[in-house]
DNA sequence: AATAATCTGGACATAGATGTCCAATTCGTC
DNA sequence: GACGAATTGGACATCTATGTCCAGATTATT
């Protein structure tokens, strides 16, 4: 459904979320998530180019959230890092159907179109605030 | 949001089911949906192990649908080449969640549910009969 | 200023998805 | 039965996603 990288940046972002108020090294938000942490610096590092975390270098550094989890949506995270990618021309790349999707393009990009309607409207906040019998990533 | 080669599989089933009384051979179906001859080979062997299409090898060989468009379902191919995972356990591991998924992952597999339910209502027949103005895959 | 902690960027490694190829098998036609 | 058409199965090649590593830049502390 999503890829491996955009499960671990949701990962990281509500670990931060959930903490929003200081900053956390990569180490750390790795041991919190379970995501390696080579690989989560290097979606940490996209998450900063979108602009969902800030990065502090330094003794005491780490990522912090830019705006507040009710303002960040599960799409937002997603397109970071592994864009959603609706069809809007024929992928047989057929010159005659150019813009217009046969039914079965029509069909799958009605999907797509559904789940980003559904990602786009669920915040990180929702996750944190859902009643659960697990608490989000940890114990 | 689907593989390349539940694309093409896709894109086959629904060639055969637009012709859907004779057989059609690995090249024709090739050549119609333009998907490489070879990996078409290997989608069409995974469609007859889950039995939605019959084989018949030798002269005036090829493949044919083993049931009604309408009784075909997009899930149906999806499953039978790239199924759809839904989550189940914690994909962090931790013993404590076990089955009970938290927030996060709740919101992740109740997406996936939402595909696998869209797709399991969408039938083949559905997509030929869609007023559309592309004919499905050719011209 | 020196040091240690931390992110940044990029090179490299591994694994899985995608794609190609060929020998073996099956089947219809002659 | 010989031949050509077609699938079957598996080996191999290539590309992309995932994962590891390290040198360089930045920052707080001393």
């Amino acid at each position: 459904m999503i890829s491996q990288t955009a499960e671990y940046a949701l990962r990281a972002i509500v670990f931060l979320a959930m903490n929003k108020d200081s900053a956390f090294t990569t180490r750390q938000i790795s041991k919190a998530t379970r995501v390696p942490s080579a690989y989560l610096s290097k979606v940490m590092r996209a998450l900063g180019k979108a602009n969902l975390v800030k990065s502090q270098r330094g003794f005491g550094g780490g990522f912090i959230l830019t705006k507040a989890p009710d303002k960040m949506t599960i799409l937002e995270i997603l397109n970071a890092v592994d864009p959603v990618r609706r069809i809007r021309t024929c992928p047989l790349g057929l010159e005659a159907h150019g813009t217009n999707l046969c039914a079965l393009h029509k069909e799958i990009d009605g999907a797509t179109a559904i789940i980003e309607e559904t990602f786009s409207k669920a915040t990180i906040a929702d996750i944190l605030s859902k009643p659960t019998k697990s608490i989000p990533l940890i114990g």
